[in-house]
DNA sequence: TGGATATTACTGCAGAACGCAGTAAAATCA
DNA sequence: TGATTTTACTGCGTTCTGCAGTAATATCCA
């Protein structure tokens, strides 16, 4: 009983439809490209290729380098077939996994200095991704593009990853704000810049970018009704 | 031997650290809240708080409702400091799965009508979630938190998702836009499009806002140097 | 009043996926 | 020539998911 494919499987199809890999720079190539968009791994990307051979989706052959062998990978017409198929279906909704968030959420928990650490964390992980993804892309330019037929795919691609990684850098600012006009974590309930923040959302205006007024506003003198 | 604490525990901990809960109420709460910063299935709400009982850090027992039980769990002294400690320690990077994104980055396999669809579907989803996360934090003006000592954590965490969906949904107007200069999925590479990005980006400009020029361009007529 | 549907309240199980440890050859560096 | 890095994986135990199944209570509507 050949086990069903999943949204990996197609992960790993959409690769081995490039050209050929071997498992290990199907690894390596997962980390570069595929991480923004369906994070796996290493583990995975060894094991997932012969799923695909059991079910006839490609096909591995093994090579020999000196004493040591290494197993390449090759789509089929029926791995082909699939892929396109796999294609007109319907995309399940993005999710996101920040613990920093989490951090936010529970933060009544710990100290200020707690979840302060825990957004600077955030971005500079995401500032740490953004300055990767801007170097691999200023690279094309210079022609550094493995597969150049592809640019188009992977730029597009990237304005989304850069667009998305400088907002969670902006977005912290932004938390840290407000975060400063808060005297402790718990409690607070509705603070002004609360009812400034959910007045913003109600009238559909950016949070961001204008601000709220955090600013503007004396830190709270202790709790507001909560 | 007792299994060791992973992030979905101290998540459901923190739950625990507001109010006790069934593991019914667990699994409305997650998906209300948890959702967009650890979202987590409902098998697994039903499973963690056994964990951690087995651990000391939370207690359960059981109520009779007629016929039926249900199980109540409750946080231990022990969980608030397991809980406290976690919140000092260093989140790991937030990751971001978008089936949506997997479909441009092997676009090359399917139509160019695939494609849209499948970033429409991308845009939908957010603007659901846009709306979903407005109506519940519109209602908190109307003092319907249901615990209103957090409404300053929920409100500035509900910033973030709500910039996040927003961001989705104006990015896929941006893509859509470059992809209707595209005569097809396939081997494109540098067209007009894809350099001026990459100049954006190279300069450090911002990608979506600015327009690229995409409307300024007329389509290209064939393949560019790819 | 009663029958249909929805909600509450879970458990078991198979399979997907992860993380870590382990193995070892080849290549590179100093 | 020895030390380190890179290549190239596998096995195993744990975590997590999805689905099916079970059954009592609550609500709706005719």
């Amino acid at each position: 009983m050949s086990a069903r494919l999943t949204t990996s499987s197609y992960a790993v199809l959409g690769l081995l439809a490039i050209r050929p890999w071997t498992g290990y720079e199907l690894t390596q190539q997962a980390t570069r490209s595929l991480r923004f968009a369906w994070p796996k791994s290493e583990r995975l990307l060894y094991s997932e290729p012969k799923k695909l051979v059991e079910r006839g989706l490609a096909t591995a052959f093994t090579e020999s380098v000196g004493q040591r062998s290494r197993t390449v990978y090759t789509i089929t017409n029926e791995g082909r077939d699939a892929l396109t198929d796999w294609m007109s279906s319907t995309p399940q909704p993005p999710t996101l996994e920040a613990e920093a968030l989490l951090r936010l959420l529970f933060a009544e928990n710990g100290t200020i200095d707690d979840l302060l650490a825990a957004l600077d964390e955030m971005a500079e992980d995401a500032a740490r991704m953004h300055e990767q993804v801007t170097t691999i892309n200023t690279g094309y330019l210079d022609g550094e593009h493995p597969f150049p037929q592809r640019t188009h795919l992977s730029v597009l691609f990237a304005t989304f990853q850069l667009e998305l990684f400088d907002l969670m850098i902006r977005w912290v600012d932004f938390a840290k704000a407000e975060i400063a006009t808060w005297p402790t974590t718990e409690g607070l309930g509705m603070t002004d810049g609360t009812v400034a923040i959910l007045n913003n959302i109600k009238e559909h205006r950016s949070l961001l970018e204008a601000p709220t007024g955090a600013e503007a506003r004396r830190p709270p003198s202790g709790r507001q009704r909560g």
